[in-house]
DNA sequence: TCAACACTTCATTCCATACTTAACTATACC
DNA sequence: GGTATAGTTAAGTATGGAATGAAGTGTTGA
């Protein structure tokens, strides 16, 4: 047991890999050389570190004509990755986070797949508040009146717990420190509304960026004031 | 940023580091020689691993006498390992879990000489109610009825107190974090109580079973229920 | 007072593995 | 076909840091 724990840490404790973990945790998919850019060494080096995440399963490729495109293999990789950032030093973690050039991505950004930062951590929060999701354990639960709520944005609660993803989980917050909506919800709440143009990703970026339309909602729905 | 990553997975990544960190998993705090008898390691190379996961402020350490307790630093750290252990793969995970050691050694265990855990605490309370011992700032004093108590144990309270180890004084639990006896006393009363046949020491372990004849006293001197 | 024990520190050794150089396969596009 | 680009594979090197041995501090208990 202990050697398999180890096998995984070692290999996450690579500072390239390291690095290619923590750029992917965005939720998207890169190409080897994207990651080589990224992580700053050369493509055979790149190439030799994705092949042993690959083997550990905890990437996949997919080919796309003469790209590769790598991302985690399951969500559990990126949880992981995000609870070791929590684990910065608090000293060295105020710097960061009063860093300007972060500024943005502390604001709002994704985890994964879900929406994370400030902004992800306030509507989780309001989303308690208003009763439409309530904790229960290490999960949410989705009340009636939560349900109403999500097909507002076209989201069936209930065919998304055929998922054989949880349902909705707190995922806790790097710079927030506090939780905020993660699980096949969480992936589902960000999508809709980067479809209803509330937010739009940034390139190369984990930050996402609120649109006007998006402050308005957010202020209107959650008393959210961006 | 990423460079605060790299060094915190580079910590959690070194083969012995990770077994160290996976002990302390269960929430107890263990001594360097514990832990160095856990990773299969030498006591100057585990202390070497300890100083340096210590500095990352990882685990926080706590001299008692001449051994040193480790334990982590925060809940956090907990988690991140936990999450990291999420992504092993399923049949090599299912095995482990099933494993209920933890239990026991919560449930009652030795702390370097005397009783500890659940059912030392729960006797040390049991003795300050029946006034056979009462605290007196760092030490516990004992009363005349706690002489006869000790002496139907065969342990004579006037010839300990002679010996140049404390007499009796309280020791913070670290799972229960509450006091349990030790000194000369709790060292003479556990010695007493296993020759008496009231617990059997397992091998390889803190944890201590209590026999059938152990139950019965126990309730009828302390009303503790096993 | 002294021996045993728990743990640490420092200097040295040694080895695993990340990285480089080089050659190779595969796809895209003219 | 020919050339450029994306990515992989293989062999050789070198270096960071883990492990070891020897010596030191501090505590315990006879």
């Amino acid at each position: 047991m202990k050697q398999e724990i180890a096998y995984i840490t070692s290999l996450i404790g690579d500072p390239v890999r390291t690095k290619i973990l923590w750029t992917l945790l965005d939720g998207r998919a890169y190409t080897a050389t994207e990651l080589a850019i990224c992580a700053d060494t050369s493509p055979q080096n790149i190439s030799m570190h994705l092949g042993k995440l690959i083997q550990a399963n905890l990437l996949v490729a997919e080919p796309q004509g003469r790209h590769k495109y790598y991302r985690f293999s399951r969500p559990e990789v990126a949880y992981a990755i995000e609870a070791i950032g929590n684990l910065i030093p608090d000293e060295k973690h105020r710097k960061i986070v009063g860093n300007t050039n972060n500024a943005a991505i502390k604001h709002c950004r994704t985890c994964y797949d879900h929406l994370a930062g400030e902004v992800g951590v306030s509507i989780t929060a309001e989303l308690i508040q208003q009763k439409f999701i309530e904790p229960e354990g290490k999960t949410y639960l989705v009340t009636e009146k939560g349900s109403a709520f999500f097909s507002e944005f076209d989201i069936d609660t209930d065919e998304l717990k055929k998922s054989r993803r949880i349902f909705a989980k707190p995922c806790l917050d790097w710079t927030e420190r506090k939780p905020h909506l993660a699980g096949a919800l969480g992936a589902a709440f960000l999508e809709k509304m980067l479809l209803s143009d509330y937010f739009r990703k940034t390139k190369d970026s984990r930050a996402i960026v609120i649109t006007a339309k998006g402050q308005q909602q957010l202020y209107d729905r959650f008393k959210i004031s961006t």
